[in-house]
DNA sequence: TCCTCCGGTGTTATGATATAACAGTTGCGC
DNA sequence: GCGCAACTGTTATATCATAACACCGGAGGA
């Protein structure tokens, strides 16, 4: 469990590291870690928290990279699609993944106060659900898996 | 697990009791069961699939029940509210409960192939997520549980 | 009885999220 | 040089969702 969004820290850290292993990835995949793709992860990275398609589109309007939503929504396919970024449906936003070296199922934990997302990883396949599945002779290829409720600093604020 | 949505059935019956529960729940709870409500209830059960809430206005327009957005929204809203219904966050679309008698967490099984969609129920709470959710003190309040692949219909048919 | 409140409905307008389609560009191998 | 493939830039539009306000009708008290 990654419970880091709801910590304070010195994220530049997480922010060159993620880059990093994002573009060692791509560097032995093949895969193109253009500059489009490489700052809308930085800017992810930075967020540490959900971000639309179009706050990532402002930033990129600012820099000069690009201003209408098919490019921030092609960089962000690519980094969903190959792991260094996941979509929480719950919320139609974008988190870099904090798990970028393993091959993982996501599930996160949001906070509806603060709005701060932490990333677990589950082997849905593996519990009830799971079981229920492959008895029904239902094949699983992917997971959506997003708890919402109050983070601990939220908690403590206002109870409710 | 329900599976009733991979099968075929005769689904009248299905029509007929999930709308007579609703209607004995809203009156021991005291909630008003309207026409329109009524009928987006009939509606998505007689569809036995997630449909967009476009998809149900414009019954509803054919019928002259309401024929702007808010109509159905708030139908929606008002059903998924008090458990009669569920949002498929995955597919920004919203399906008839198949459980309606018990308080649940609600998952799904969605066939990316031909759009069907199963109901299981899941405790995530007791599962890993919870236990995680629990040690760094985060509060699950709601669960967005969908697993996305292919029916047994489908796997059939395609494979892939 | 009448009034007021409240929940629901009808409507306009708009906001927010997402994609289709096509042109232009660059790098690469033949 | 040429064709191809991947990426980018842009226009236009599709799709999903809600804010805000007027109206209506029933419940309950004065």
């Amino acid at each position: 469990m990654d419970t880091l969004a709801f910590d304070t820290h010195d994220h530049r850290s997480c922010i060159a590291s993620g880059v990093a292993q994002a573009e060692a990835q791509c560097a032995s995949a093949g895969l193109q870690f253009t500059p489009v793709r490489r700052r809308v992860l930085e800017i992810l990275l930075a967020g540490h928290r959900a971000m639309g398609a179009y706050d990532i589109l402002e930033v990129l309007r600012e820099e000069g990279l690009g201003s209408q939503p098919p490019v921030a929504y092609r960089a962000l396919d690519f980094l969903v699609s190959n792991g260094f970024a996941h979509k929480i449906e719950r919320l139609n936003a974008f988190v870099a993944c904090s798990h970028m070296a393993e091959d993982h199922a996501p599930a996160f934990l949001i906070c509806r106060a603060c709005g701060s997302v932490a990333e677990a990883e589950i082997r849905l396949e593996r519990g009830r659900l799971g079981e229920a599945a492959a008895q029904a002779g239902f094949t699983i290829e992917r997971t959506v898996v997003e708890a919402e409720g109050l983070c601990p600093n939220c908690a403590k604020g206002q109870g409710a």
